[in-house]
RNA sequence: GGCUGAAUGGUAGAGUGGUUAUACAGUGGAUUGCAAAUCCAUGGACGUCGGUUCGAUUCCGGCUUCAGCCUCCA
């Protein structure tokens, strides 16, 4: 496989990637609403998207990503009248919180993040299309999309109509026309955030914002559309829908990707169970390159079960190929591109792959052997092969001698008293005093400091 | 009830119609004053019942179990 293929999820198969315009590759992926911290399963989608992007960016000459932010939806108004705060400080906070949280993920910025409120115009503008092309209807100052007008309704997600609304288990707003219409447009009173519009003052429905912003941003037909897999219905179905019927039944999404869930004790982890971990709590406990492992660590398809011991086995890998770097510090890297092209090839052939994360991750690890056990003249070649190949998944960016020596506890040792109680071990070792020179060494162990001794001298990192 | 998807060694987790995934943990060895780190070696797996096949963990079907969607959700 030397091209790129991924699996999408609209056709149920993994796909070569054939892109509609190879200059212009474009890609909107759903990004959260901001009415609270994000949990760990929020930052999924952020960190396989970002890979991708990546990946994207290495094989095509110009990517345009956008990835969202929901500022209009009802939760935030709640949560704003719950604090008693404004709706726009409430979605401000946490807009920036989200974009702080997942900066320290090693996130790169998409070229566009395009905000609900910032689109208000566009949003009314396809609802009037909607009307006019006969898609849409208002009713009782709703403006509805009829699903019956759109023959492929429920193709994306699988699904027949007839069978859903036997097996539904909600309550159907009478004045819809069929069960499974959606609001485009709602009327909003003087608590609720508003907009004037043809059918009075209100605001949009959720599903409208990311097809109106794709077309002003991306076009009328992008190429990827990624998203958490609970999105896949109703939220993607009902962008299909809109924007099929607003655009004559051009074609909307190329590839739609779908990642899966983060799992706590093999049950979803979501914000209404309350069984989360914010990304803020975890940042408290682990540098974010551990979070990112982590969710690099399970293919992105798959759901990856959230737990301590995932924490710690990720950075217990991340301390060997930081290791692997730091005991060939004094090497200069090799530039010789062709050669280390060449050691990175299994890891982009695993990327590109449907995003093969795992098998990109064990390649990392074949590097890190065969820089462990290289002379001078080939470490130079596999350091920079290792590095080379961790970037593009965003890993090891940090320093491995910092990544050592960790955060110093404020209750424990300060590095200059480690460095001192070295050199009294030193001398100890020299005069053969073993009894000292262990002494010593447990002092560390107590400190969760760990001693590696070499011929060149005495090495610690934090353990 | 309808629809999806999943089930791999102690754990995490890829993959494949016949030949080593990988990592952590375990065991043996090299190395070390002893360790640590590193290297070498090694045991251990494909939910269940059938079918196709010379041969299936891999393909097909039934079953079981689990998760998810059908309501906001990444």
């Amino acid at each position: 496989m030397s091209e790129l293929h991924v699996y999408n999820s609209h056709s149920k198969k993994k796909e070569p990637f054939n892109p509609i315009d190879p200059n212009r590759i474009t890609m909107y992926v759903c990004g959260p609403t901001v009415y609270n911290l994000i949990h760990i399963g929020n930052a999924r989608p952020a960190v396989v998207f970002d890979t991708l992007y990546r990946l994207l960016k290495r094989h095509y000459p110009n990517v345009i990503y956008a990835r969202n932010i929901t500022d209009v939806d009802d939760k935030i108004n709640k949560a704003a009248f719950e604090q008693n705060r404004t709706i726009k400080d409430v979605s401000d906070e946490f807009a920036q919180k989200y974009l702080d949280d997942i900066a320290h993920l090693n996130v790169l910025e998409p070229d566009i993040q395009p905000r609900a409120t910032d689109h208000i115009g566009e949003m009314i503008t396809m609802v009037q299309a909607l009307i006019d092309k006969g898609h849409a209807y208002e009713a009782e100052g709703h403006v509805l999309f009829a699903v019956d007008s759109f023959e492929n309704y429920g193709e994306l997600s699988g699904r027949d109509m007839d069978d859903m609304i036997a097996g539904a288990r909600v309550e159907v707003a009478p004045y819809k026309r069929h069960a499974a219409d959606f609001v485009l447009w709602k009327p909003s009173d003087d608590s609720q955030p508003g907009w004037e519009s043809p059918w009075g003052y209100g605001r949009p429905g959720w599903h409208l914002e990311c097809s109106a912003m794709i077309e002003k941003h991306l076009g009328i037909s992008i190429d990827i559309h990624g998203g958490g897999q609970d999105l896949q219905f109703p939220h993607h179905e009902n962008e299909v829908a809109q924007s099929c019927c607003a655009h004559d039944g051009q074609e909307y999404v190329r590839y739609w990707m779908h990642n899966g869930y983060i799992t706590m004790k093999g049950e979803k982890m979501s914000k209404s169970l309350g069984n989360i971990f914010t990304v803020r709590d975890l940042l408290e406990k682990v540098p974010g390159e551990v979070l990112r492992f982590v969710l690099l660590s399970a293919h992105y398809r798959k759901p990856l079960d959230w737990s301590e011991s995932v924490i710690e086995a990720a950075r217990k890998t991340l301390d060997g190929l930081y290791n692997a770097l730091y005991l060939k510090s004094a090497i200069e890297p090799s530039s010789d591109t062709a050669e280390i092209e060449k050691l990175v090839e299994p890891v982009e052939q695993a990327l590109l792959d449907d995003l093969n994360t795992p098998l990109a991750i064990s390649h990392l690890h074949e590097l890190a052997k065969q820089l462990n056990k290289a002379d001078d003249e080939h470490s130079a070649l596999y350091k920079a092969a290792l590095i080379e190949a961790a970037h593009r998944m965003g890993l090891l960016f940090n320093n491995p001698e910092e990544w050592r020596k960790g955060d110093a506890v404020s209750d424990g040792l300060s590095d200059d008293e480690i460095e001192q109680l070295i050199t009294e071990r030193a001398q100890a070792k020299a005069d053969k005093n073993w009894a000292r020179a262990d002494e010593i060494r447990d002092l560390f162990s107590e400190s969760n400091i760990i001693l590696e001794d070499s011929a060149s001298g005495t090495t610690w990192r934090r353990g």
